[in-house]
DNA sequence: TGTACATCAGTGAACGCGCGTTCACTGATGTAC
DNA sequence: TGTACATCAGTGAACGCGCGTTCACTGATGTAC
């Protein structure tokens, strides 16, 4: 068995093998979307692949090796939509960044109900997050991308939000670890505003995610525009 | 059989059934607090109760059922939190009463995590809600208690919060039936802060319930205690 | 180019489990006279 | 007060199901010489 670089027919192999995956995958977002979150089962995506059911073990070594990877996959999906969206705005004022990054996230999570649900609601059932997992990273990452937010809109924002009485014992160290190299003009309030800012968006587009909005309202986009508008305002960059 | 006003055997025997009821509901909700949603099984609660799995079947027609009258119950109680603390403030200014319901509705989520998601988070696996369910009723009566919110603020946020071109065909006709009579002053703008405000509240809190505020955040309350600070603010109560 | 061998994706049957639900029943509690 | 009967909470065994996972295997794909 020699080392050898990847040959064009091992290269074949790799390239089924990683479509095969991202069947098994995208099979069981599918599953969860139409299903909920105790619809991804092996056996289900066995079916739904016409594969057999223990064949995916050749794939994931169990069950919760799979929903590792897709929560993973899933946040990793969220943060690059909002994220290149900030990206994108780059030579925009604040103001049109933090509606377009907001949008992008709505929109994200309103297309994909089951990875926002997978990333922000109740596990799946019988599912035990491995111990050092990636995943709180990857959630963190968009967490991160708020704190550009409110590191754009600090200049003014701090007048009305600057005063309160946060430090950086407040904050976990992971979280600062990212966020204080990124954002060295950025005090503490300052991620607390981010925090809040997180409250506000998280909490308008879950309870639309989860149909509760939708209950009371025909026009959950509007409320959320009004609301945006809103928060730019508080932001100071009316 | 005599029509017989409740004798006092059958009294008992009526004492005994709604205690056992009561245990069976506090059992579920016991397994949901330490297993997730998947936890409430008819044979879990039976072996926690000592009773046979079967037994239960003489309270509730089917698991589904349990669900139902568990969601029902949790629904009761959170409203009768959060409009007793709004009641009971009833002699101070609205900022006050505001901040009374909030931290009441923080603390009954956090106290009752578990009802929390039940609520508000996925549906238990497996379970589909009733046709006719008075579940959204249930939920709507908190919504209903934060168009009280903005009643009694709306006099002083509407120079901020009035602009907005809302209708009544925005809302959802049972949610106006509930609202329009019960504050025939508040606009249709003034609905739609309810709700802006409901998510405001709802996004902490969920936040906080599910864990991912506090990998962020060694303060979650002095994060909420600011977030309020500002929300009162921009009613105009400051 | 041809043959012998290694790799490895996938099969098909089986395991043990916990689940919701059904059935025929028992034994204690309460009721009627 | 005593007896015969109705009620009804609960039992215990069984059903069929879908699940995650294991096992021994087959057959095609690629590799070495």
């Amino acid at each position: 068995m020699p080392p050898a670089a990847a040959t064009p027919s091992t290269g074949r192999r790799e390239r089924l093998r990683a479509e095969t995956t991202a069947e098994i995958k995208r099979t069981a977002l599918d599953l969860m979307r139409s299903g909920g979150p105790d619809a991804i089962t092996l056996r289900a995506i066995a079916r739904e692949t016409g594969m057999t059911a223990n064949a995916i073990y050749g794939y994931f070594a169990t069950r919760d090796d799979l929903v590792t990877a897709l929560i993973a996959d899933v946040c990793t999906a969220l943060a690059e939509a909002v994220d290149s969206a900030w990206a994108a705005g780059a030579a925009e004022p604040p103001a049109a960044r933090i509606r377009a990054w907001a949008d992008a996230f709505r929109a994200w999570a309103l297309a994909n109900p089951e990875g926002f649900r997978l990333i922000y609601g109740d596990p799946v059932p019988g599912y035990r997050a491995p111990d050092g997992g990636a995943a709180p990273d990857a959630a963190r990452r968009v967490c991160v991308g708020i704190a550009a937010l409110a590191d754009a809109a600090w200049a003014h924002a701090e007048p009305a939000h600057g005063g309160a009485d946060f430090d950086w014992d407040d904050f976990d160290a992971a979280l600062l670890d990212k966020v204080r190299p990124a954002f060295p003009a950025l005090p503490p309030a300052g991620v607390a505003l981010a925090l809040r800012i997180w409250g506000h968006l998280h909490g308008l587009v879950a309870l639309e995610v989860y149909g509760h909005l939708g209950a009371q309202t025909v026009s959950p986009d509007k409320l959320f525009r009004v609301e945006l508008a809103q928060l730019i305002r508080s932001l100071g960059l009316a």
